[in-house]
RNA sequence: CGGAGCGUGGCGCAGCCCGGUAGCGCACCACAAUGGGGUUGUGGGGGUCGCAGGUUCAAAUCCUGUCGCUCCGACCA
């Protein structure tokens, strides 16, 4: 064992960025900011893709595409959405290059657009802009349509998967004709989400409601299931927008009631992203690397032959083969390591990359009919008969995936205090970890903790119990009870 | 935008002060042995030293310019 990544403990984000380098899941581009997302990092969000896919599809959505490219001034027509993506938008001037004997190639000034045009850091305005044309009447509701996309916020400090100024995810945008059916949506969703992380990526979330100042920009409410990381630092790991009739208005999208009225579509939208996969890899990861859940892990079991010369291998082989068809029979994602390398260095690989059990067979059990089973959750060993072995496999895989949800629901629990007072308060945002306690309802008091501790409100849990608390700022009596961290 | 630094095989670096025709580690390729926790040995391939100009018999090395990147500050989440 020569090859060890940062400690975890003191140097968390070396660590993450040496897991995400050293499994193979992702890259830097070209462009400062952006991603290039490898083979294997793709599988795990494919999976996590796949599985919100169908659940989304039983529920009634469909999915659709839209642009890439946003006429500038769709942006500006919802007040509040101006302001939260404005700073950060990619603009497209001109369409055009030309050869040029300094400098290779550059911009034809001939080629300057008369509207310049926006990458979409989100698309509610161009999807509105076509919901005005497919909504005249109550039968043209609800409409349920999901997108697949990439969007581009430009950012100036990125880390792979958490933070890039180009990230994939999945943005649904539904249009309704009462407030209450966009409401109940707009929780529906959430609680997709939470099934999602807890019963998939076996990470515990708690959910609740943003307060005002962290809500999506052009929403009424936005709810979210948040997460801690293993530097107990919070993550939103997904948001469900009831959206009102703000982006009706901007649009001017209406619709024509039963009793023929005339009515502002009510709307939600909800999202998504590759940052889950981040969020996986925090959640999880220890010192020997990244470890998978196995309902999303690209592979379930590694299969690492031993034998010492030509023969030997044939007979491993032979012995191997019909273990792992019965393997793929029961489902099981399984795949053998052939490459010679050395068995300790593949010991090694593959638990950098997280594959949640390892089966080891070579000459000795071959001859006794057994094989090694490892996981990787716990370390554990274990020699089982061939038979056994392929029985337990499916059984093992969804213990480990309880194991992991467990761990980090405990890790979660140790690390969030109900907290009185403002000292106490400083003193365990200092150490890391959730806060639990009163807040006025005010964004002054809000905005002076976090200038102060760093800290923000993640939500107000649906979960509070504000009677009797008092804010721990303002020693006012307590509005809300709220989650308090320091955030990715 | 202010301050500092760095550009030399794929990656990480040495060489530069004091000019003499490019080296180390890892990775890669071949062969052999090894193989139950990152295995050795031997041999091999790959760089017009960011770019442009200048000084010189001679430039990775000295001078001028230029481009790119990183860090800190500023700004932002």
């Amino acid at each position: 064992m020569s090859k060890r990544l940062p400690d975890r403990n003191t140097e968390f984000s070396r660590w993450y960025t040496q897991v995400v380098n050293q499994a193979c899941l992702a890259d830097y581009g070209p462009v400062k900011g952006t991603m290039v997302i490898r083979p294997y990092g793709f599988q795990l969000w494919d999976n996590i893709k796949e599985t919100f896919d169908k659940m989304i599809k039983n529920t009634g959505h469909v999915n659709a595409y839209f642009p890439l490219f946003i006429p500038k001034s769709f942006l500006a027509r919802e007040a509040e959405h101006v302001e939260g993506f404005a700073k950060e938008c990619a603009v497209v001037t001109h369409t055009r290059l030309k050869a040029d004997e300094d400098h290779g190639v550059v911009v034809d000034p001939e080629s300057k657009l008369e509207e310049e045009i926006i990458v979409r850091p989100t698309s509610e305005t161009v999807i509105w802009s076509m919901y005005k044309k497919w909504i005249q009447s109550y039968r043209d509701l609800p409409i349920l349509i999901n997108q697949w996309a990439n969007v581009v916020r430009w950012e100036m400090r990125t880390r792979l998967f958490l933070r890039t100024s180009e990230f994939l995810w999945q943005e649904g945008h539904t249009a309704h004709a009462t407030a209450a059916e966009a409401q109940q949506e707009t929780m529906d969703i959430l609680e997709l989400y939470r099934q999602l992380a807890d019963d998939y990526l076996a990470i515990p979330v708690i959910t609740g409601l943003k307060t005002e100042s962290e809500k999506f920009a052009g929403a009424d409410k936005t709810y979210c299931i948040e997460a801690m990381m293993g530097d107990k630092r919070a993550l939103q790991a997904g948001t469900s927008h009831n959206l009102g009739q703000n982006f009706a208005k901007a649009f001017d999208v209406t619709f024509q009631t039963k009793d023929n009225q005339e009515e502002w579509v009510w709307a939600t939208s909800w999202g998504i992203s590759t940052r889950l996969v981040g969020a996986v890899i925090l959640t999880h990861g220890d010192e020997k690397g990244l470890r998978l859940p196995p309902k999303i892990a690209p592979v379930q079991v590694i299969v690492i032959p031993i034998s010492k010369d030509d023969q030997q291998t044939a007979e491993v082989k032979a012995y191997l083969n019909p273990i792992i068809a019965a393997l793929e029979r029961s489902g099981v994602r399984v795949q053998v390591d052939w490459t010679d390398n050395s068995p300790g260095f593949k010991f090694n690989e593959w638990e950098m990359k997280g594959v949640p059990l390892r089966m080891e067979a070579g000459p000795r059990d071959v001859q006794q009919g057994n094989v090694v089973l490892a996981r990787r959750d716990t370390g554990e060993k274990q020699v089982l008969a061939k038979n056994e072995a392929v029985e337990k496999i499916p059984y093992l895989l969804e213990n480990i995936q309880q194991g992991l949800f467990d761990q980090a629901l405990k890790f979660r629990e140790e690390n969030t205090h109900n907290i009185e007072s403002y000292d106490e308060f400083k003193k365990v945002i200092k150490k890391g970890g959730f806060v639990r306690c009163g807040w006025d309802g005010t964004e002054k008091t809000e905005t002076r903790v976090k200038e102060e501790t760093k800290a923000t409100i993640r939500c107000i849990p649906f979960d509070e119990n504000p009677s009797g608390l008092t804010c721990v700022f303002s020693g006012q009596p307590a509005k809300h009870e709220v989650i308090y961290a320091k955030a990715y």
